[in-house]
DNA sequence: ATCGTATTTAACGTACTTATTATATAACAA
DNA sequence: TTGTTATATAATAAGTACGTTAAATACGAT
């Protein structure tokens, strides 16, 4: 039983390197070699995060002579986007009660002084 | 290395069943028998996906005599939304240039009829 | 105390993830 | 062809994930 979609690219989004090679591809494509400078990993490791990437239809990978440009493909940050989008309400609440439990603690505070 | 709250949190995401336990309670707290009647996975199986969820504080646990009730906290979800909406943008651009290419196709398509 | 219900923890198996180093492949250049 | 550069794959190892069943724990009721 292969996994969802969303479950995929949540799974994918779940790695900060991987993260941090998206971001690093929203500036426009690299090469697997530019992708791995900033990181204290070996290439083949980034290679498989780039697989990770690609399974989950985040990257797309074209050729250029030996190399292989990675670019990125955020379509299926919209469905990530909608799925949290259904939960804005309940987050928002929670802020707004905390909001409220930590003025009624700052009220607290200073009739404490008096 | 612990991972950052990030990455726990879109781990804790990357499978449905966490995700559709999220959805009920969305509804409202449920114990732990509630959350797994809908599934044909066990009991303990459960537990494991709500300590999961726990430890990325997407739920909290209650106690109510011999039940233990779990409520959402969706406040993780924030900086979820935070992270992907800093890439609307480039998925926008990809459905837009996907919609030129099909208009592109279908004029070519009718273009072939005459 | 003992029993029943709700839930967790333990023990275990299997499969996946992520890293490493060493080796293979692919394309260009001389 | 031979060498160089860029990248992928193989082999291996350690750690994590996720399911199961069986046993332990926690609480309430009798």
């Amino acid at each position: 039983m292969q996994p969802d979609q969303l479950s995929l690219t949540f799974s994918a989004l779940a790695d900060p390197t991987r993260r941090a090679i998206l971001q690093r591809l929203s500036q426009g494509e690299a090469s697997v070699g530019e992708l791995t400078a900033p990181f204290a990993i070996s290439m083949p490791a980034i290679s498989r995060h780039l697989k990770v990437l690609e399974r989950a239809g985040l990257v797309v990978r074209t050729r250029n002579a030996q190399w292989r440009p990675v670019q990125l493909n955020a379509t299926p940050l919209a469905e990530v986007a909608n799925w949290v989008e259904r939960y804005r309400q309940h987050w928002q609440e929670a802020f707004e009660r905390m909001d409220t439990y930590l003025a009624e603690l700052q009220k607290g505070d200073s009739d404490a002084k008096h």
